[in-house]
DNA sequence: GCATGTGACTTGATTAATCAAATGATCAAA
DNA sequence: TTTGATCATTTGATTAATCAAGTCACATGC
């Protein structure tokens, strides 16, 4: 047990269950032909259109050329618009995107809430909020040791 | 706003966590040629050997196709043996795995544990860990809504 | 003892992510 | 006005995961 500190079982509860409930959240969303990736996506752009694909990559940590594809895959499905202003694209949804989320967002949302709703008081879901929110960001500002 | 329950902002934290530290320690393990799911994967090994590949699977919330897969590569890499007993394989760690475990372990821990370790207190990580394992869980026992 | 079932694992097809090299558009300077 | 520099995006190659169908060894019933 020597080398099974608190916060390495920590990161591995927060990936296992990161794991578990993202895979119920693609059986969920398959009835709306969605991913949860593609859904986060479409949020995204939903909440801070209109924007650069560099942006977007950045808001939901996937490489560029990640969100390229999923980008052309959202265009084709008719989900988004991308037009080609001075030498960058900017990313909006269209009507069929806007009229989809307004109909899944808030099932999705309340499949995400009841991971946490069902079992935590309304302040230990704060408090968890709280904490991960301290860890994320000290995350984002981590540099790797170098090799 | 409306939309934004606490659980849904929860949620998104923890995916965008648990993404990112996993690029960052895949980033990490690759000084040693590991990925974060293969040293996972050895991990466990460790643990609960000798096991057999659906309890594995199992653990490490992956399918029997990919544990297939991937015990198929470890294998090559000469880091674990199956051997077939009555009709099920099962999986030990070589001698070359434990000595590399043993000099990596430390290392990753040390990497997994330092997310919370520089941003919360003693007592701040325990609670983050009693109510992730209350989450957690309740996820592994929860039931899909029919479509 | 043959046929059929079962359980554990493998494999083919598909999907989606990564990295790194290529493309394409604009700007800046000679 | 051509040449190079820079920046955003795309694309080819590779890797790894999923699902579902297939294999293989043993068990069980007729």
């Amino acid at each position: 047990m020597r080398e099974n500190t608190l916060g390495s079982l920590i990161w591995l509860r927060l990936m296992r269950f990161t794991n578990q409930s993202n895979q119920m959240s693609n059986v969920f969303l398959k009835r709306f032909d969605l991913t949860t990736a593609q859904f986060d996506v479409l949020m995204q752009i939903r909440i801070y259109q209109p924007l650069t694909q560099m942006e977007l990559a950045e808001k939901v940590t996937i490489t560029q050329g990640g969100i390229s594809r999923m980008l052309a895959r959202l265009e084709k499905e008719g989900y988004i618009t991308r037009k080609l202003d001075w030498k960058t694209k900017t990313i909006s949804l269209t009507n069929k995107a806007e009229k989809m989320l307004e109909k899944v967002t808030p099932e999705q949302v309340a499949f995400q809430s009841s991971f946490f709703h069902d079992v935590l008081t309304e302040e230990e879901q704060q408090t968890l909020y709280k904490l991960m929110t301290k860890v994320h960001k000290h995350s984002q500002k981590k540099e790797l040791p170098p090799v």
